[in-house]
DNA sequence: TGAAATGTTGGGGCG
DNA sequence: ACGCCCCAACATTTC
C-alpha cells in the first residue's frame, strides 16, 4: 500500500492522462494537481495533453484572434513542461478517437480534466466520460475555473438567478478563495515516447495578428505578470480608472483568464496585494462576479450565442445593411470614439471594456444591426473571445439578455467621449488622420467648418469618414423600433428604415 | 455600466 | 424696493 517504490518499467505500462482545455497553467490547477499526486502515489507517469476539436457539430471553431493566442499559449505551457522534463502532447481532431488511440497506445488507466460547462464542451465531457468509464478508464473531473461553478447556485426557489445583484450577493458571500497550488517542480519522469501533432499543423496564425506580438505576453509566465502590474499600480483606482480607455486603468488579464493561463481564484486574491487597494479591489472581483454570471447564464441557457433570452426580441426589425456592418468593422463609422475603438480591436485583438459598450450600442441602436452580427465579429477578433462572456455581454447591450441593460439606454459616442476620454488620447490614438484636431473638436468632426477641419489638414469623406448615421435620428428610430417590440407603439408602420 | 426632455429653483439684471 | 424675466444649475421623469 502507499508510497512502495515501483520500478519504472512497470509504472509506465498504467499512466495518467492529463487533458488541458481552458485552463493552460501549470499553477493552481486542481486537473493537474490530483494527476501528479495520483501519479506520485503509484508511481505512474503523467502524459499532458491538449485537442484541438473542431468536429463536432455543434462546436463553434476559434476565431482568428483567439488562434492566435492559443498557438503561443500552447507553446509556453510546452516550454514550462520541457522544463520539468516532459512535453506537451498535441492532438487535432475528434477528441474521443483521439483520447481512444491514445489509451490504446499507452496503456493509461486514468484522466483527469477541470469541467467546463459551454454547451459544446459540456456534450463532449459526458460522451467522454461515459465511453471511456465503459472501457474501466477512471475519468476524474476537478473544480477549476470559477468561483462558483454554475451547477452551485441556485436562488431561495431553487432556480437559476436572472439578476446580476443577487447572484453576486451570493456568491461573494459564500465565496472562499478556491484551489491554490504552486507549479510543481519537476515532472514524474517517464520513458514513454509518443508522438504530438507539430504545433504548425494545427494553423495558429492569421494574416493580421502579427501586431498582436508588441501588445500581449500569452502563457502563465504573463498572465502572473499582468495580475503583479495590476495589483501593484492599477488596482487601487480601479473603481474609476477602468471607465478611462485613455489610461492603463484595467486589467488586461481577459485573454489570460480566457484560456486558463491564471487561475480565477489567483486572480481573486492576487489583485490585494497593497492593503490600501480596497475599493478598487472590490470592484475588480465584482467584474470576475460577472465572468461567473455569463458563465451561469450560459449553462442555463444553452442558446446563449444564437438566440435572444427576452422573447420579444427575438422578432426585433434589425436591418440587413452589408455595407453599414463593413463600415463599423473596418472602424469606419464616422464617429471617431467607435471608430478608435474598432480599430484598438483590429490591431491589439482586444478593445476597453467602455468602448465595447459603446460600439456595441452603436451597432445595435444606431446601425439596427442583429447584435448577433457583433457578437460574431468579436468572436473573430478578440484575444479574450468565451462563448459565455461574449455573447452575455452582447445581449446584456443589445437588452435581450438576463439583467440586461434597458434597451432604450443609448450610448451617445460624442459625450462618451468627453466623459471618458477628456484629452481625446484614446482617439487620437487609433484614429490619427484626426490627431491635429483640438480636443473639443475630436468627437464630432461633420460639426465643424470648413476651416477647423482645413486647419487639421482633414477633408472629410476622403480623410475620414463622414458619419454614416446621424445621431439624434438613429437614436429616434431605435426607440420606435423598440416600441413596436415591445408592445407599446401604435406606430408600427414607422418607416425605420431612412436614417 | 445613459441621454434627453421636462420641471424646479435661485441669483442677478432690469425697469 | 419690488416684480418680472432670463437662464444656469440642479433634480426628476421619460424613453
Amino acid at each position: 500500500m502507499g508510497k512502495m517504490a515501483t520500478p519504472a518499467t512497470l509504472s509506465n505500462h498504467k499512466p495518467i492522462l492529463l487533458w488541458f482545455r481552458r485552463d493552460l497553467r501549470l499553477a493552481d490547477n486542481p486537473a493537474l494537481a490530483a494527476a501528479l499526486a495520483a501519479a506520485s502515489a503509484q508511481g505512474k507517469p503523467v502524459i499532458p495533453i491538449f485537442i484541438l476539436d473542431e468536429s463536432s457539430a455543434e462546436s463553434r471553431p476559434l476565431g482568428g484572434a483567439s488562434r492566435w493566442w492559443l498557438g503561443k499559449s500552447l507553446t509556453e505551457l510546452d516550454h514550462a513542461l520541457k522544463q520539468r522534463g516532459t512535453r506537451l502532447i498535441l492532438r487535432r481532431g475528434t477528441t474521443l478517437p483521439i483520447l481512444r488511440q491514445l489509451i490504446a497506445d499507452t496503456g493509461a488507466v486514468e484522466l483527469h480534466f477541470n469541467r467546463r460547462f459551454d454547451p459544446s464542451g459540456l456534450t463532449i465531457d459526458r460522451e467522454i466520460t461515459a465511453a471511456l468509464a465503459a472501457l474501466g478508464i477512471s475519468v476524474v473531473d476537478h473544480d477549476g475555473n470559477y468561483l462558483h461553478e454554475p451547477t452551485l447556485l441556485k436562488t431561495l426557489q431553487g432556480q437559476p438567478f436572472k439578476v446580476f445583484t443577487p447572484f453576486w450577493r451570493r456568491l461573494s458571500d459564500r465565496y472562499t478563495p478556491g484551489f491554490l497550488q504552486a507549479a510543481p517542480r519537476q515532472w514524474p519522469a517517464s520513458t514513454l515516447s509518443i508522438a504530438s501533432d507539430p504545433l504548425a499543423s494545427l494553423q495558429f496564425t492569421r494574416p493580421w495578428s502579427k501586431p498582436f506580438e508588441d501588445y500581449w505576453q500569452p502563457g502563465e509566465a504573463g498572465a502572473h505578470h499582468a495580475l503583479g502590474t495590476f495589483a501593484e499600480d492599477v488596482a487601487e483606482d480601479y473603481a474609476t480608472t477602468r471607465d478611462r480607455p485613455d489610461l492603463a486603468g484595467t486589467s488586461r488579464l481577459s485573454p489570460h483568464l480566457a484560456w486558463g493561463e491564471i487561475s480565477v481564484h489567483r486572480a481573486w486574491t492576487g489583485a490585494d496585494a497593497n492593503a490600501e487597494n480596497g475599493g478598487g479591489v472590490q470592484s475588480f472581483r465584482r467584474e470576475l462576479g460577472w465572468r461567473d454570471f455569463n458563465m451561469h447564464v450560459l449553462y442555463h441557457f444553452p442558446a446563449l450565442p444564437q438566440l435572444a433570452w427576452q422573447e420579444p426580441f427575438r422578432s426585433f426589425p434589425f436591418k440587413l445593411d452589408k455595407a453599414g456592418l463593413k463600415a463599423w468593422q473596418r472602424g469606419a463609422t464616422g464617429y471617431p470614439l467607435v471608430d478608435a475603438g474598432m480599430r484598438e480591436l483590429w490591431h491589439t485583438g482586444w478593445m476597453h471594456n467602455r468602448v465595447r459598450m459603446i460600439v456595441a450600442s452603436f451597432l445595435i441602436k444606431h446601425q439596427l444591426i442583429d447584435w448577433r452580427d457583433g457578437e460574431a465579429w468579436f468572436w473573430d477578433t478578440l484575444v479574450d473571445a468565451d462563448p459565455a462572456q461574449n455573447a452575455g455581454n452582447w445581449q446584456w447591450v443589445a437588452g435581450c439578455g438576463f439583467d440586461a441593460a434597458p434597451f432604450f439606454r443609448i450610448f451617445n459616442p460624442m459625450l462618451q467621449g468627453e466623459k471618458f476620454d477628456p484629452k481625446g488620447d484614446y482617439i487620437r490614438r487609433w484614429v490619427p488622420e484626426l490627431a491635429k484636431l483640438k480636443t473639443r473638436e475630436l468627437p464630432a468632426p461633420w460639426k465643424l467648418s470648413a476651416e477647423q477641419l482645413a486647419a487639421a489638414d482633414i477633408v472629410l469623406g476622403k480623410d475620414y469618414p463622414k458619419p454614416i448615421v446621424q445621431h439624434e435620428a438613429a437614436r429616434a428610430r431605435a426607440l420606435t423600433a423598440y416600441r413596436q417590440i415591445s408592445g407599446k407603439g401604435d406606430d408600427a408602420q414607422a418607416d425605420l428604415f431612412t436614417v
